[in-house]
DNA sequence: AATACGTGGGT
DNA sequence: TACCCAAGTAT
């Protein structure tokens, strides 16, 4: 691991900064200024998000729910069909309830620093960080991908970035070199670098406006950093989806359980089988309806039921217009779109 | 520490 | 296709 003199560290920020205000990303609309509440909202949304999904939904969020006021006094149904489609609905838990703290129980006054930001529901340490540093102006590094990424390769920094314990030696590595004048734009910048000229693949780091400071690159080992163990891959599982309509000719829905994934959502009832061969209803389709989430696989074969045994109090009969005015998983959108062709080619 | 938690895009 | 990635957090 390389170790930066004062000098260095001087020198760095100043041609890292002098880029980012030339070819920084200024545009997003989330630096259109430094409020509190427009830098919560857009972090917990770029959480594991890419930039471009990000911006339709960040720009649709604030102008429904402009402040933190609106935001903790709005129902969780509207909050979450803002969210809907972004995935990690948590998120959206979250912040809804960190609005609700910052607005009820801080009467409007922000935590300020890295320490208060880190206990509101869904800040974690790298938003504590971002937030503290972007709003407020404190000198803390926020650590997330683009962090890694790019001081892997500057410092050489050989640690597995999936440990949890990385972090900690990124931290001490880092700390001494976010600028203390200017950490929100400090912290920023290295976002942008990671996503530009120090990407993932095929990264473009002979342009790179810090390539003299990168340890990596010199050594011609840059396509070694950052070190990431790899991660498991999804589980597959196997469901039927039960459909029956009532005679008004809306559809029968279930609410999932309040933990777990897709927690509290309604979608068609799903019940587990082994095998296609314990369908019990009328088969609808000869292609399961597969979606993949983080770390699971789902074939859903919809199957025509004449009925069910008596609705229990997670069951509901929903017409076309309940079902678009509520936030739906986009598993169930397409066992919709599914159904609809289905219907389509029967006529 | 390891795992759960969505979705869409790139190769 | 299958796999990996993308501004992480909670438990």
């Amino acid at each position: 691991m390389e170790n930066w003199n004062q000098e260095t560290i001087e020198n760095f920020r100043k041609d890292l900064l002098a880029w980012y205000d030339q070819e920084g990303r200024a545009h997003l609309p989330w630096r259109e200024n430094t409020d509190p509440y427009r830098v919560l909202v857009s972090e917990l949304m770029l959480q594991q998000t890419r930039v471009d999904t990000v911006i339709t939904y960040f720009n649709r969020f604030m102008t429904a729910l402009p402040t933190v006021q609106a935001l903790a006094n709005a129902p969780e149904e509207q909050v979450l069909k803002l969210w809907e489609g972004l995935g990690y609905y948590s998120r959206a838990r979250n912040l809804h309830q960190a609005a609700k703290v910052v607005a009820f129980d801080l009467k409007g006054a922000w935590p300020e620093s890295y320490d208060d930001l880190l206990s509101l529901p869904g800040v974690g340490p790298y938003t504590a960080a971002a937030v503290a540093s972007i709003a407020f102006n404190q000198a803390v590094p926020a650590i997330d991908g683009n962090f890694f990424r790019v001081f892997s390769r500057l410092l050489k920094i050989d640690d597995d970035i999936a440990k949890p314990k990385t972090r900690r030696v990124f931290y001490d590595a880092v700390a001494p070199i976010v600028d203390p004048k200017r950490p929100g734009d400090f912290n920023q910048a290295i976002m942008d670098l990671g996503t530009s000229y120090m990407k993932t693949n095929d990264p473009d780091t002979l342009h790179s406006p810090v390539v003299k400071y990168n340890a990596a690159f010199r050594d011609g080992v840059e396509d070694q950093y950052p070190v990431k163990s790899k991660k498991k891959k999804p589980i597959l599982q196997r469901f039927q989806a039960l459909v029956l309509y009532n005679e008004k000719g809306d559809l029968l829905y279930e609410q999932r359980p309040d933990s777990g994934l897709l927690a509290g959502f309604w979608t068609l009832p799903l019940r587990p089988i082994d095998s296609i061969e314990d369908l019990q209803g009328e088969q609808l389709t000869i292609k399961a309806v597969t979606h993949v989430f983080s770390h699971r696989k789902w074939e859903v074969w919809p199957v025509k039921v004449e009925q069910v045994e008596k609705l229990t109090h997670n069951q509901r009969f929903l017409s076309p217009a309940e079902q678009e005015a509520m936030a739906l998983p986009k598993l169930q959108h397409k066992l919709l779109k599914n159904l609809k062709e289905q219907h389509d080619v029967s006529k």
